[in-house]
DNA sequence: TGTTTTGTTTCATATTATAAAACACTGTTT
DNA sequence: AAACAGTGTTTTATAATATGAAACAAAACA
């Protein structure tokens, strides 16, 4: 059972969001004691925090197996988050342009926490298409939108996280070697976009490109969800990058950041 | 300003959870002595909750104007709880089937807070089609998905929630007198599924038909959003009909409920 | 049947959350 | 310019309460 072995003293605030976030990791499912045991809280601090949740719906509890669950009030968030968020709200209407002129499910991925997760989603209306929902998660080194977010991380974040994150082997395409990684993500750099094709699920092809803020820092990748079929059409693949690249080129504009 | 009068006492936990709630309701940005205010707890207190809330990223701070909005935390619980939630899990294969069936957009909804909230949804692959992204909330009177989890709960929360809720128009259609609804909402439990055009947006119409659990309580209803031309069309309405009513039959059957 | 492992409750004690007040800073008004 | 009225934030003494150990209850297991 790997423990939390930071012995800094929490206070009572902290300690319930270290509580919540739990559910968001490896586990979606705790017991009192087991999580107590994996946040080093003491059995009776975990059951009043989880309780307290509970009546205000942030977890709900199995009445049989007595364990602990998210609850259905981290739905309303999602709204208000959508609406707050800036790079949601005004990547908007360039997804809507990238979806006219390629036809292809469009979508907005950021880091969180060391993983890609995608903050919006707009689906291709074609018969075959390949889907991306809101929320969905992966590794930061497989896959055209998560090889672009590294890329355009900063170099210490990437350093750290190659150190600390196996290269895990999701389909026979991942790139699972730290230099062939690395040689990706510099000529992700160079040529301004990243392209992948059934690194993450097989059959599933994807482009992705940066999105600035005015000191160029970028602060989402816009991608391209794309069928296998269509992406070895290099000339609907040509399409697509260009579409992409000047969605990428406006809107950082409009942040304030000029592509070279 | 709208003040909690509740002069109920709240411990730590609960005063950071009803600070973070503040912030899915009307207002999704808030000042330190303005949601001090509204929330009853001294500003020194607000402060402390939104500083710890901001380091784990549940809030960000503006720079400029110093107010506090969501954060991109949320986004992490959103692929574990629809992981972990069983009303999305069992209904994927009917979302399919509907969608497989009609060709329109297909999505799931629950009564959250008093509220309709939209928590999956399945896209039509059609030129013209109608959206319903995750997350998406509306009142509980206007909409067929709204009606139909409206008529399907317990009397005294229909009661409770007419008796409290202002019956706002959002269309030129939407249902305001009391008595009119209510007649509604009956004639939904008799037919066992609700329809509505154009109630909340227009152009807009909507089928919705309820999911039961083992007791007969409605848990979710699966909805239909389905563009004017296409719902003014009475075959493909009650094919869609059909499908929709044939699926929640199976789903709910699926939790042990029989529709008589 | 005994044994281990759950979730949960109790309770004395020390930790810490708390609100008032002060502070620093902004933009506005006089 | 000076006074004012708003902010967000920090300080601090004190009262309130979060806390972990232990006990309890109720399963699950051998």
């Amino acid at each position: 059972m790997k423990q939390n072995n930071d012995h800094k003293k929490y206070n009572a605030i902290e300690k319930s969001i270290l509580t919540l976030l739990a559910f968001s990791e490896d586990k979606s499912s705790w017991g009192v004691r087991e999580l107590s045991q994996k946040l080093g809280f003491s059995p009776a601090t975990v059951q009043r925090i989880l309780q307290t949740y509970k009546t205000y719906g942030f977890v709900k509890q199995d009445s049989q197996t007595r364990q602990y669950h998210l609850g259905n009030v981290f739905y309303k968030f999602i709204e208000p988050l959508q609406h707050v968020n800036q790079v949601t709200r005004g990547a908007r209407k360039y997804m809507e342009q990238v979806a006219a002129e390629t036809g292809e499910t469009v979508h907005l991925n950021i880091v969180e926490d060391g993983h890609r997760i995608c903050i919006d989603t707009l689906e291709s209306s074609r018969a075959l298409r390949a889907g991306m929902p809101l929320g969905h998660r992966s590794p930061l080194h497989a896959g055209a939108s998560a090889k672009c977010l590294l890329a355009f991380s900063s170099p210490e974040f990437i350093e750290t996280y190659l150190d600390l994150t196996p290269l895990t082997r999701l389909t026979e395409n991942t790139l699972v070697e730290r230099t062939s990684l690395e040689q990706a993500l510099s000529q992700i750099r160079q040529e301004g976009f990243a392209g992948s094709l059934g690194e993450r699920t097989p059959g599933l092809g994807s482009l992705s490109a940066p999105i600035m803020d005015h000191r160029g820092k970028a602060i989402a990748v816009l991608s391209l969800a794309i069928p296998e079929i269509r992406f070895s059409n290099d000339v609907h693949r040509n399409k697509c990058i260009e579409s992409l690249i000047g969605a990428v080129r406006e809107f950082s504009l409009e942040n304030g950041f000029l592509f070279r």
